[in-house]
DNA sequence: GCACGCATTGGCAGCGCTGCCAAATAGGTT
DNA sequence: AACCTATTTGGCAGCGCTGCCAATGCGTGC
């Protein structure tokens, strides 16, 4: 009387295989394959007499056994840092879309910027034999570069051209934005320029634009008013106290780098908050075009790099077997209203 | 001379097999597999000579295989209507956490909010042979209910309890949300209350909330004042105009519920940008503690459902085969500064 | 010394599909 | 009618692994 012990009641499972479909549609196995998979020919006659025994039994082709069967996998591996990342999300919205179009189905995994957590990730997609990977950066692990190299699959590393990449490479100098946004500050006289990031041991790409950054103050003569880093992931709220404790500490500032939008617009509100004026009493800059900056009564004056189409281009690479390349989209200076 | 001409130069993959260990161990097959598996008997003495074998071989074991042979997968399928929105992002990311600390993988899809896209995510996912599902909301096609149904898979359904589910639900009540939030501006005096919301038609979790609103207003004897809704997906700008159309065709308006907090956003950087004073000239509610809304100068009055904990319960009980049942985790009224 | 139980091991038949190849059939041609 | 080619079809061996079962070895108790 009890069949509340395990789940809900369902019918017993019983999965329809090729066979079954062949079986019901009187021909042999193989034809019924090449039907199903539009592949090879067949008389009209039989492609209907298995379409219509396929639909009659509800068949659900098993890609475990045609993938095990066949050579190549039909999956890409995709290591990202975080979904949460605005900028993340965006190139796999772009990567998704490409592949939905295609019969690559995508496997995900999320590293939380970790790189031992990549490595892991990598090992564990490996067991699926991927034909491709797609990876944020050119940075990773001795070992997961290995095995990657080792896999045979393609790999397409995204976000990032400042090194040397393993096969496809999409994206844009870090290093270059961060010279462009340091250029702008200086065109405009901002000459007592802070810098407020987050954790740049973890988040290599967010390093490289300051290092540009501050390479082309010096080149302009100047150097970094004042720095505060915080040793968390970005945020608005460490984008806000990140700029207080800067502002407590040093007087005299006109402009502020911020490691993204986020950070940015944490800073943003702390001087609505103050009262202080923006651009007038302190100027601020931001990367990566968050959509929200964008709207706030002073749009943030920003960096915009085309996420969407870098995860669309990796992808398209990826899957249409292009050679191995660095692909650079280059990004865009947004001026804003707040420097 | 050529050798530019398809991807990079590497090595041709040699794929390691579970027989190359066992031979290179000089164990049979089965043996070499329960050992790498970690599963029944076998000597130390066998268990160092295998793991020696593989690593010295670098062998990556075949999940392919592996699941072909063994009866069920260890796939979960994850399909959310978005990467972009924050919500889903969490529930991803709670649901990953747990996930990571099991053999499970997971393979995402994403919806766009399109129900129809739903259905053809879980017809491609379904290939996969899942063991289980993981969906948003409650609301599926016809079709795509009876192939979970018959797929045999377990099946967590996300975000939302306000109906009927297939097996494990995990959420909260968006009407009773709905209710919470105009309880909360009744009670706080306001009675001229408009409504700014986006798509409806898709964001069916949105639609409760306002059904359940505006079902409290009633209950306190106020109707609707004034409603904008724009025909597409929520967003800061959306929030903005929405608000803008809304008090520019109508007067006399005390506060305003937004469908979520991107909404509201854009409405309160309306109310700056116009010199509006809030909650004074205008209060503003939102939905799901956005973490940016925190941090503007006047935090946002919104309320806050736990995400993560919806990822992680869900992804638990799915992994754990928990028997089906639906689990509220309720959602908390955050008092900001704007209502 | 022999039977018994337990731990350990290897062989082998599939899992459901695809790829290869040979067989069967169809459609002309002389 | 015999012959040839092109199309269509089915059989079957794997893909790499797991699950089952039988075989082996070893320590115990009588």
């Amino acid at each position: 009387m009890t069949d509340d012990d395990a789940g809900p009641n369902r019918i017993p499972f019983v999965p329809v295989t090729l066979s079954d479909v062949a079986r019901e549609a009187r021909v042999g196995e193989s034809t019924a394959s090449r039907v199903l998979r539009n592949q090879g020919s067949f008389s009209e006659r039989t492609r209907s007499r298995v379409k219509a025994a396929a639909e009659r039994l509800g068949y659900v082709p098993n890609r475990i056994a045609g993938t095990l069967a066949s050579t190549g996998s039909r999956l890409i591996g995709i290591v990202v840092p975080s979904f949460a990342n605005i900028v993340f999300a965006e190139v796999l919205r772009g990567a998704n879309a490409v592949l939905d179009d295609t019969d690559f189905q995508s496997v995900i995994g999320v590293t939380d910027y970790r790189q031992e957590q990549e490595e892991r990730l990598v090992s564990s997609l490996l067991a699926w034999r991927p034909a491709g990977f797609i990876l944020a950066g050119l940075e990773h692990s001795p070992a997961a570069t290995t095995m990657l190299k080792a896999s045979g699959a393609r790999i397409a590393e995204l976000l990032d051209i400042d090194g040397a990449g393993l096969d496809i490479v999409v994206g844009f100098s870090n290093e270059a934005a961060g010279r462009a946004s340091a250029r702008h500050l200086v065109a405009r006289g901002y000459r007592r320029i802070g810098y407020v990031g987050h954790d740049l041991d973890r988040d290599l790409r967010a390093a490289k634009r300051f290092r540009g950054f501050a390479q082309a103050l010096a080149e302009a003569g100047l150097s970094l008013h004042d720095r505060e880093v915080v040793g968390q992931p970005s945020s608005v709220e460490a984008g806000k106290d990140g700029l207080a404790r800067l502002l407590d500490r040093r007087s005299g500032l006109d402009a502020v780098y911020f490691s993204n939008d986020d950070m940015a617009l944490g800073g943003y509100f702390l001087c609505l908050a103050r009262g202080l004026a923006v651009p007038r009493d302190l100027a601020l800059f931001g990367y990566n075009g968050l959509d929200i900056a964008r709207h706030t009564p002073q749009p943030l004056t920003t960096l915009r790099t085309p996420r969407l189409r870098i995860g669309e281009i990796g992808a398209r690479l990826l899957v249409s077997g292009a050679p191995a390349q660095v692909v650079d989209v280059g990004f865009e200076l947004v001026e804003g209203a707040t420097a």
